[in-house]
DNA sequence: ATACTAGGGTTGTTCTAGTGAACCCAGCTG
DNA sequence: CAGCTGGGTTCACTAGAACAACCCTAGTAT
C-alpha cells in the first residue's frame, strides 16, 4: 500500500485523504456495490466483475481486514464462507449512492441511466445529500470548513494552511 | 486511461464505474477539494497538495477537459488562469461530503476530525444522505436496484443478471 | 544583467496494481 | 475413480501512473 506513505507524510490531512486510502483504487467501489447488490460469494463476484480472481482476493482480505466486510460461513460440510456488510461497510452506501448521483446525473447518454434505484417510500428516487442539523441542501456553497481538533498542531501554523480557513 | 477499457467492456455498466473511470485516482478527488477550499490556482494547488507537477498539470487538464472545471484567464499582462467549478463541478461536492462524513466517522482517531464543516445555517454538521421524493434516509437496506432504461440490452437477458434484479 | 514568479511541458526512471494462466485442495456427484 | 464446484494462491509479465529534475516563456522587480 503506497498510498499510505502519502498520507503520512501529506501535507494535508482530511477524511478524502484517508478514504481515498482505503477504498480509493478502481474495483474496490465496484466489489462493495456487488456486496450491496447482494451478491455475496467469490466467485459470484468474479463473474459479475470480470476482475482477476488474485485482485478480488486481495480487496476482500482488504476489506475484511478494514472492517468493511464480514467472511462468515454459510455452510459447513465443505467449508463456505459469504462476504457480508458491517455496520462500517452499509454506512459506505451514501457515498456510492453520491456517485450514482453524480454519474447519472452528468454522464447518462440519451438512453437514459442503466439502473434506476427505487427507495422504500416506493418512489423511483435519487440520493440527496442535506445538511444533518437543518436539513437543507449540503452544497459546496452552503459549506464552510474550520478546522478541526484532530487538525495536526505542526500544521496549524503555517499561514499558508491559516488562509483557506478564513 | 486503461478505465476506459474497463467499462467498455464492462460485464456490469453503472454510474460508480463511469465515475470512476473518470474521477477514481487517488489524486482528483483531492484537487477537486482543494478547489472547492478556493484554491484556485496552479502553484497554490501543488504546494498544498505536495503532487508532483505534471501529474497535477495533468489532473487539471482533464477536468477541463470533462467539463468539471474552467480554465479562466485572471489577469493579461503575463497570461495568468485559474481554476473554477463549473456547475458540473460544483454538483460533484456532496460525493466528497459523503467520503468526508464516511472518513470522519470511522477513520477519525480520538483526537477528532481534522476539519469541521459549517452549514450556513451555522451549525457545525455533515453530510446526511435522503431520499430525493420523500426526504427519509437513503441507506442501503431502504433502497432497490432495477433495471434503467440505458441498460444494455445484451445483457438484460442474461439469467444471472436478472437475478439481481428481483 | 540578473533573478524571480506563475504556469506549465518534456524526459527518463521507478514502481506497483492489475492481468491471465496455472495450480491447489476439499468435498460432493456420477 | 474422474470430474466438477467453490474458494482461493502463486507466478511471471506489463501498462501506465507517479515522480524528480530540468527546460521554457513572459513579465516584473532589483
Amino acid at each position: 500500500m503506497t498510498r499510505m506513505k502519502r498520507t503520512a507524510l501529506g501535507r494535508f490531512p482530511c477524511s478524502v485523504a484517508r478514504t481515498m486510502d482505503l477504498l480509493g483504487d478502481w474495483w474496490t467501489p465496484l466489489v462493495l456495490r456487488e456486496v450491496f447488490y447482494g451478491v455475496h460469494r467469490f466467485d459470484e463476484i468474479q463473474r459479475a466483475l470480470g476482475i482477476a480472481r488474485n485482485t478480488l482476493a486481495d480487496r476482500l482480505t482488504r476489506l475484511t481486514a478494514e472492517g468493511l466486510l464480514d467472511r462468515v460461513p454459510y455452510q459447513d460440510k465443505p467449508a463456505r464462507h459469504e462476504y457480508v456488510l458491517t455496520e462500517k461497510g452499509r454506512d459506505f452506501f451514501p457515498v456510492l449512492a453520491a456517485m450514482v448521483r453524480w454519474g447519472d446525473k452528468w454522464l447518462t447518454a440519451e438512453e437514459g441511466v442503466p439502473v434506476d434505484l427505487v427507495h422504500s417510500c416506493g418512489q423511483r428516487a435519487h440520493a440527496k445529500t442535506v445538511c444533518s442539523e437543518c436539513g437543507e441542501l449540503f452544497t459546496a456553497d452552503t459549506v464552510r470548513s474550520r478546522m478541526g481538533p484532530g487538525f495536526p498542531a505542526e500544521l496549524a501554523g503555517k499561514p499558508e494552511v491559516q488562509a483557506r480557513f478564513t
